[in-house]
DNA sequence: AAAGGCAACTAACATTTGTTAGTATATTTG
DNA sequence: CAAATATACTAACAAATGTTAGTTGCCTTT
């Protein structure tokens, strides 16, 4: 079965992709760091993926994509504007901790997109941003929010959870649960007494 | 005064460097990109500048040493800790919106520093979160904030303050003192009702 | 007017970069 | 077993990179 194995150094070329450009950059990364990292020449590479360009795309397309296909089916789910943000939450910060190389790329390499991959990354992160803003704005509508600036309150809850890319390891005293439990009640209750 | 040229000079090429790296990354900006940004070929800047190392951290630190010296100065104040802690948020979001630029570096770049400068950076760093941590422990001490987790709240206000880098323009049909409440309010109380 | 130094230039350097060509070795398919 | 395909390798490329050397013109000071 030839595919099933390609698939898999495919797919570890994007893992070991995603750690490194985290780790470094897009930019800082070589195709030569690449292969070392997974254990290949970096010219043999390229009997798996087409380009450099092309690593960084899978990458952020996969993220982009599994958000947007998410906030689909929760806008759809009957339960209140509250529940339906913390299920955003949930998602960021579940998807920051199982695939946070990835996620980490994504929020902070998708600049080095070209061209028409790029226009169609923005686009998508727009439209997944207004989706949120939406469920903010009806959820104040309905009463269930403080009616706080929409934008502010979508930003500072988008950006509240990325952090967690940068400090959470599993065995730092927390598990993932307490986390998203203290951040959860931290992005609705706030820190005031 | 040919030192006060010089300096002038040599702040472009920073300043101009930090709108660069902020757009482009510091991988993904080259001497020649920056010195067509200044207006002069790259070769000249070394004039001014002796590496384009040493203008990451020149930006870096300069950025870090505000940081650290306001923390000081704020610690020092009469005080409650909600004051403290609300004039340290005050900081972040003014610098962001003053000198987001290289603000946006040192959150970003500050790992392409190299060796002791890098070590240095991230000492600098750890111990103004640390100092940071501190008054949010001593808040909670002294029951002017919820028990919360310190370092779950510390990463939460330090990461929803740094959208403001991505999206505040100056005439988005919100001023600073506008936007600055609201992220203040949204820290502080929440978006529950 | 002469001298000195600052700041710009052009040209070139050694590396590193992403990628292609060509080749050899496995592995799958007929 | 033979043929075909997939996957690894080495070698090399053209372009881009940070940086240095050497030179020229300009401004300030004497």
């Amino acid at each position: 079965m030839a595919k099933k194995v390609k698939n898999n150094k495919r797919q570890l070329i994007l893992e070991e992709a995603a750690k490194l450009f985290k780790a470094k950059g897009f930019g800082g990364t070589s195709m030569r760091d690449l292969g070392a990292q997974v254990g290949m020449e970096a010219a043999s590479m390229y009997n798996h993926i087409n380009s450099k360009d092309e690593i960084l795309e899978l990458i952020c397309f996969h993220v982009s994509n599994t958000y947007v296909s998410q906030l689909a089916q929760i806008e759809q789910t009957d339960t209140s504007y509250v529940e339906k943000i913390k299920a955003l939450i949930h998602l960021h910060i579940r998807l920051m901790i199982e695939d946070g190389a990835a996620v980490s790329v994504a929020n902070n390499d998708w600049k080095y997109l070209t061209n028409d991959k790029l226009e169609a990354f923005k686009e998508a992160r727009k439209n997944y941003e207004k989706g949120f803003a939406a469920l903010i704005e009806q959820g104040i509508a309905a009463g269930e929010l403080q009616p706080v600036n929409t934008s502010v309150a979508l930003f500072t809850i988008l950006s509240a959870v990325r952090w967690v890319e940068l400090w959470y390891r599993p065995g730092r005293g927390i598990t993932a649960e307490e986390l998203e439990e203290n951040i959860m009640t931290l992005l609705l209750n706030g820190i005031a007494k």
